[in-house]
DNA sequence: TGATACTGTCGAACCGCTTCGACTAAGCGT
DNA sequence: ACGCTTAGTCGAAGCGGTTCGACAGTATCA
């Protein structure tokens, strides 16, 4: 491989003159830029990226912090993950994969503290979430997906939990639907204070006080047996149920399967729309599903540009960016024809 | 940060010799090492991971390479990256994210030569693969999920695709079903040489004439509705048909649909199991699927692995490693009904 | 008992690049 | 014609480590 050294000579130049071609650091006359390049070109010379890193203090490289979560990983984390890598590398950075345990903190100081990374994106980020504390001690730079109680001063990107689960709660009375349930993820991340849990929740809540309807929510693990188990639960407490909004994906079998011994017909006597879902899941059950779609490639394309924007940006104003869901009618909903008293 | 140097000085020994307590490279007396590891402790010092990178020439990054593929991004794929992110993490090593179209070879080169990776795992590889070709001209350090036409020196997992395919043939046929079907991914795919679709393919053809029962097999899109189109095609051309062995986890739910279009019943008119599948994809749809689990994880973590032990290993074997999918038996199959003159 | 071999430590060179200060020559206002 | 800026370039000092050769001191063995 060759180096810098080498072009220099090459070039007839100094060393230094080189790196300022390369970088536009300091004027260089256009016959030497030439040289060096040409130079360059027939050296096929690349600049070493640690040595770079480790002169400058910029390594361009950033990581993406992702807790192995209670959840599990679904398609919309994935589109979330490689979308992130795309946009990093459109901006000439490498994306680091760092698979975390939420609550480590001294692996996460750690990994801060090697001067490997110019900054990091945090995920599925709790309201009183230690490790953003952490960050912002250390001050180290970071972007958010999700958002933490105090969020003054920080970048984050989330999802507008308040326009979806409006706009859903909307759909379905507009379908005449009067008595709706909200089936929630697991109880334990809504007293976390897991973001999605707890916005969508009080949302919803919100949604059906003010549109004089009657709601229930219920909380849910992400497995088809807990959904089956929960939702005749919620069937029985309240039997003149039409419509549920489901922010629990891997639940939503369960519930299907409940409705369908119960002898009912989706759309006709029951409407299901899945929020924060993925036009993967709808299109892999039948009926397909109307999902409110998780803008996932987008959450991680603006993380990626939110930090990058902060590590080269000179203004200090740190964007907070509310990205809606999408809903998409499909089978699972309609018009509410049971009950029809 | 402090450095190493002032970890140097706090202990009162030479530089170098903090750096051969640290990586154990020669011999230090206990007493030394007490006081260097002691002065590292009082200064919270972590050595600096590009210096040491650019100092000896191991940056300890490795990179997967993930194409940005026609199938899309399924549940395997992300289990697959977070195994490896895991597996990476575990050695000591960082996990980069390379998204990268198949054919930019010149990208692929000037990723390699800036000095950044120690060696990258390849995705997705084909029979003739020209990023392949390259590494191994370039005499850059890699290990392939899938394996090309030649592999000898080279280190890959792949999954046992012969195994996978008998067994479920065999289960089938135990099943007493005489009229098999296998659905294959993409055309295009199978023609570029990409692994699986040949390998499970030819298989399917062995193991339907070694049993001497009936075998389509019929290429197909990774979406529902040409799953749909494909299978009636199928049915026209063998009415006989009673089970599906699909290798297309996306094109299932058109299947289904035509199936109970047809008015059958899944398991006893009609067997589907699908291959190189993932238990996610299974509880996804009712009934539950039969499938052939894809062992992702293993793949990740093993990819990872072989890679690592090619960089650190003094012996020069190249372990190409095959995985045997699981074959878990749920609701979509059964004993053949129909048919039974 | 001296040649031999470790063991434990030090100093210095080096990895490939960025960046600072200094220097030269040309351009400019007055 | 004189000082003053500015464009263009150079040399050298880092960045924070690894690693090689040298060397003193102790143990080993014929």
């Amino acid at each position: 491989m060759p180096t810098m050294l080498d072009v220099a000579k090459r070039a007839g130049v100094a060393l230094s003159t080189v790196s300022y071609a390369l970088n536009g650091t300091r004027p260089i006359s256009e016959a030497t830029r030439q040289r060096i390049f040409a130079a360059m070109d027939e050296l096929n010379y690349r600049p070493h990226a640690l040595a770079r890193g480790l002169a400058s203090k910029r390594s361009r490289i950033i990581a993406l912090l992702f807790p192995v979560s209670e959840r599990g990983l679904g398609f919309t984390e994935f589109e979330f993950v490689a979308s992130a890598a795309d946009a990093a590398r459109e901006n000439g950075y490498h994306l680091v994969l760092w698979p975390s345990d939420m609550h480590d903190l001294d692996e996460l100081r750690q990994f801060t503290q090697q001067g490997l990374l110019d900054g990091m994106i945090v995920m599925e980020v709790r309201a009183n979430d230690e490790r953003i504390s952490l960050l912002r001690e250390l001050g180290f730079p970071f972007s958010m997906i999700g958002r933490c109680a105090d969020t003054t001063g920080m970048g984050y990107v989330d999802i507008n939990f308040d326009q979806t689960v409006q706009e859903t709660v909307s759909y379905l009375a507009g379908l005449g639907h009067t008595h709706l349930a909200f089936l929630n993820q697991a109880q334990t991340l809504f007293e976390e204070g897991y973001g999605p849990a707890v916005r969508a929740q009080t949302r919803f809540e919100q949604a059906i006080q003010a549109a004089g309807l009657t709601g229930l929510t219920r909380f849910c693990h992400a497995a088809p047996q807990d959904g089956y188990a929960v939702f005749k639960e919620l069937l029985a407490a309240c039997p003149n149920l039409t419509a549920l909004v489901a922010m629990n994906e891997r639940a939503v079998p369960g519930v299907m399967r409940a409705i369908a011994e119960r002898g009912w017909c989706i759309p006709d006597d029951f409407s299901i729309v899945v929020i924060v879902s993925s036009v993967r899941m709808a299109e892999m059950i039948v009926p397909p599903l109307t999902t409110s779609d998780a803008p996932a490639a987008e959450l991680g394309r603006l993380g990626v540009e939110l930090l990058i924007q902060q590590l080269e940006g000179q203004e200090q104003s740190m964007p907070q960016v509310l990205v809606p869901c999408h809903l998409v009618v499909r089978g699972s909903s309609g018009p509410c024809r049971r009950n029809q008293h």
